[in-house]
DNA sequence: CGACCATTTGATATGGATCAAGCGATGTGG
DNA sequence: CCACATCGCTTGATCCATATCAAATGGTCG
């Protein structure tokens, strides 16, 4: 999993927009706040991290890009779990082997962090523990939101999505959105016209000025607030 | 919140069938799953547990009967997270305060285990964190699983919910649901109606029969997983 | 420039919500 | 014991939000 050639393997090779250039491990850092020497990889847009069911023994954290995690059903609908961002550790399973499949979804750089045994907590230093534990404190927190936000109609799902893309995306005035309206769609459970719908409508009311389609202004937070429950 | 007084305070009282009994600490009991000592209590149908916003210094663990965790949002609907049945621990949460209200959905036997501080694991013997570490993976794996579930349509919603059911009520051939329709309408993100209509469909295929409309005999489990993807 | 891809916009269809009524079980007071 | 209110559930009729189908627009790269 650390090597260019194990990510070939495993889960489907999907919108693959390049070939996926081997990773090398060009530098290590000791990062502390999960106590662990990680080892430097860079992967292009969409490329595969890991696939689904592939074993779980490391984690990973975005240095720089983003990465979502995802699944896809059997009649080809595919629904994302989560984004991750810089600083943002992902991979953290609840069993041996990952329950969804991880891709970059634009270039990506980021450390692996390799884990004996992740579901044994008594192995870890304390240091590591309480890291791993509000880790997965973090997660839970952000599934339950996911379910929450699944909840609402259209307008609430998107704008809470921007709120929590501008809160965690540390970008300045505007929201950098590096995923697609696919990804965006499939992540809120809507279609990608519906979301577009939803965006064109925000701007005409105001709340937001889409720079271009990636690039969005937050006119009024306040505004997406009260549209966000 | 181990005495019935402190059992009226925080959240809304919502839809008490009766009124809130005291819970008598009657008997003690040491509990080995989570290396905790716990105070039994018993609570009517309907009765809040712990409410929004209360401090989260208890795990509870369901003897007898079973209980939803929920949150109401400002316009009067309300999501329902989860429900635990015997045997199942609650209360667990990534913070200092309960992010969702806890209510017996039928009338509910519990341990209640105070734990001093559940965000540092450091303060855990060994035996203590590592159930905790599985008690918080199953937490969001659940909420994953839920929100895997709120992006599917009726069908399959109501179809994965009763096959969850089955496998986690541990009742015979029948599965007997101790929650209301809007319960699980506001689980799945449904009306009562939808869901309603969902069940005798299932019944007219066959894939189902409804004895009475809280016990459901599953015809053809094999069916229903087909409906539930 | 032209091909390609992502996004937006428009027209129509549909699944589930909403509104409304009926029905069966349970409980209560006369 | 019955008449009656209540409550949870089901069923029916209609409406609406979002999906679906289709086409136009715009940006990027060779």
């Amino acid at each position: 999993m650390l090597d260019g050639s194990a990510l070939q393997h495993g889960g489907a090779e999907l919108r693959l927009g390049r070939t996926v250039r081997t990773a090398l491990p060009i530098d290590r850092a000791s990062n502390r706040s999960a106590n662990l020497v990680g080892t430097s990889m860079s992967l292009p847009r969409n490329a595969l991290i890991y696939g689904e069911n592939d074993p779980a023994d490391h984690l990973y954290k975005v240095v720089r890009g983003a990465v979502r995690t995802c699944k896809v059903l059997i009649d080809g609908r595919r629904q994302v779990d989560a984004f991750y961002f810089s600083g943002d550790t992902f991979g953290l399973e609840t069993g041996y082997r990952h329950g969804f499949s991880a891709e970059a979804v634009a270039d990506v750089k980021m450390l692996a962090m390799k884990r004996k045994d992740l579901a044994c907590p008594a192995e870890w230093g304390r240091e590591g523990a309480d890291d791993l534990w509000a880790l997965m404190a973090q997660e839970l927190k952000r599934a339950q939101d996911h379910a929450l936000l699944l909840c609402k109609n259209a307008q609430e799902r998107v704008a809470g999505f921007l709120l929590d893309m501008a809160e965690r995306a540390h970008s300045g005035p505007e929201v950098d959105l590096p995923m697609s309206r696919q990804d965006i769609a499939d992540y809120l459970g809507l279609t990608i016209e519906t979301v577009s719908r939803v965006l064109t409508q925000f701007e005409n009311r105001s709340a937001i000025a889409l720079t271009t389609s990636r690039r969005i202004a937050l006119r009024s937070p306040t505004a997406l607030k009260r549209m966000s429950v």
